[in-house]
DNA sequence: CATGAATGAGAGTTCATTCAT
DNA sequence: GATGAATGAACTCTCATTCAT
């Protein structure tokens, strides 16, 4: 597949006077209103000017490109998350499994459902917006804070640590990701961490070493 | 968001001659052709009629608009998905919980990985194409096949056999999709297969009522 | 200087039904009036597609980018001067170096001002359009041509020929230009020619070798 | 061709103040250098004023319009030829034809090539600038100067004086541009001067009157 | 006076879709 | 039925110019 490889998706300037950093804010609140009222493919720099009530150009001065746009929403809730992670992991080092495993499960359901409308949008743009690198990195970021915290359990030790890191990073995402993008139910929503935590739990037990 | 119901995706002429078959179906494939060549933002009605070698006003006699071309597209993986579920979670009626999960997750893998570009870009196009209702009820009959498939395990019963369902289909979707945006090296590749089963076997054993 | 090499400028699609033939010589003399109308920078796509009457998309159909656009005016009118000068030339081959000027100079003149508008706005045009290789090849190939003229003189020849033939056409170049730029009387418009011949003439006898 | 004649464009502000004579200098080179650095397309009045070290208001405060910049630093260059020209031809009064055109061609090639980049930047901005009165205004003085030198030569006559002027200047700045447009090899910019005194000696003592 | 944020008309270009041949 | 030329709305992006601070 041809993926020519595209410019800086960073913004351009950095705004000097609180004026424009009002704007640049204003601009960035427009992406994410215009993203979940019209969807990715009606997502346009015009429209987003006219949601935040200025013209192109001041959009452009700020992000020189469309993608600039998307990628800055995409990149402030995928720091978050990376952030809430790290932070989950590193406050559970040295405890049991079923503690790491409750903290974090939590930590996670929480920062994806609290702002539900808008992961969802961002599935698709991070598919389209050739960020795949990006994502990849923060995912990297992800499990190796998870795994330098399962190195620490209490109460268990693993063979194969990154690929029993990765399962538990993946098995947490699926049904989340499923869940987002379907209808949830409330009643689905809170059963979920509960179910969350028996899976991974069941997992990481199993997978274990026996103390001989 | 905005989702002015689109006109009928599947509108296309059912065509009677064997001929326009042969036209339909080599348009079809070009589709595919192009979208893994080119990606979806540069598949065009133009591009996919040069590819299938006719011109666009007869691609738009058999797909009315440029919708119908990816819907079918996506369509026939997902068709192919769940006819594959349905049929493997039939032959393990009145089977072992760990013979259900090994055969379930092995055809679940091998359709998914068995076609990795495709399945990849196909996830952008069900993201551009509001097949949200689509997907959901694919979704819905995979998982209505499993359940009527773990109801008659030989060695378990589940309380909440809806949400246990619903978990286990996300397990397994989670790392696949996770894998599949990434660059899964050929051993991950191998490994997944056995780690799914734990994964999922861990929990259903977990959920499963004890035996009195 | 940033100099961005550009893609082709060449025209996309040669047309195959004679309809859009006929397009294509309508939006090429559609360039040729808003250039003289307007001038080059107000020569947009948008209004050429609207003097020629047709939409832009048409246009875009067969000139792929508005460069190309420019660079086949531009290219009609070289070709146009190279193909004139290079029968000249090999029209005089064994002359004398009288006849020889009388020749040139009178077809180089003649080209040159009977599409007097059309021969002024190309100068710009060639400026703008990084043809400077294009152009620079023509006139390779006019010095070529006189070149191979001049060695055939019957009552001349030349220490160092490919200097004496650059300096004879870039005498005839200088001073038509300089007219072109300003508003030629018809009284000047008549008495170039002939004063073209003595400058050349004027110069090539003073170079040419004293026979022994 | 369209020529909405434009408002005036050296209505710049004269500066009364040496702060002020400063800042415009400042802007004048950064003029030059973005043209010689970016090109011509590339030269926007942000970029400008960045390289200038000043604000796009202040710009404006000097240069109300674009084009008063553009055409300030056309006018210099021709100025400067201008008056080159018009000292050495003052200079030559009483002298042989051989001494004229000596002393002016060299001067002109001199003047030409010694800011070789800049001439050929000037081109473009002459072409676009719509300055043709002005740049009309300059050969014009420089004819005259030249004129009005010829007019004194000691040792010709010429009858139709103002044609041959027209023709010797013509001839001057022929081989220099062609030679400016491409790439000159210094061996053929250490030929020129001399071919050209050939070129223009060549022609004034042909077409000077036979003494009786 | 200087600043630089904001403007918005206008440019080049693409592509789903139509319809005369 | 098949063709492909033609359409034009819509999109991204640029830049000369203005004006509140």
């Amino acid at each position: 597949m041809r993926t020519d490889s595209l410019p800086t998706l960073d913004a351009r300037k950095r705004p000097r006077q609180a004026r424009s950093q009002a704007t640049v804010d204003t601009i960035f609140e427009a992406t994410i209103q215009v993203l979940l009222a019209e969807g990715l493919p009606r997502l346009t720099t015009i429209r987003v000017a006219e949601r935040a009530g200025v013209s192109v150009g001041t959009l452009y001065q700020y992000y020189p490109q469309k993608q600039a746009l998307l990628f800055a929403v995409l990149q402030r809730h995928l720091e978050q998350v990376a952030r809430t992670v790290d932070e989950a992991a590193l406050s559970m080092h040295g405890a049991t499994l079923a503690q790491m495993v409750r903290t974090i499960v939590t930590a996670f359901v929480k920062i994806k459902t609290q702002n539900l409308a808008e992961s969802r949008a961002l599935y698709a743009v991070a598919t389209e917006l050739d960020s795949r690198e990006y994502v990849q990195s923060i995912k990297q970021r992800n499990r190796a804070a998870l795994e330098a915290m399962l190195r620490t359990a209490s109460d268990a030790r693993f063979a194969d640590i990154s690929t029993v890191t990765f399962m538990f990073a993946g098995v947490m995402i699926g049904p989340i990701q499923v869940l987002l993008e379907g209808e949830p139910t409330p009643e689905m929503l809170k059963l979920l961490p509960e179910q969350l935590v028996s899976v991974c739990l069941g997992y990481l037990e199993r997978e274990a070493l026996r103390p001989a």
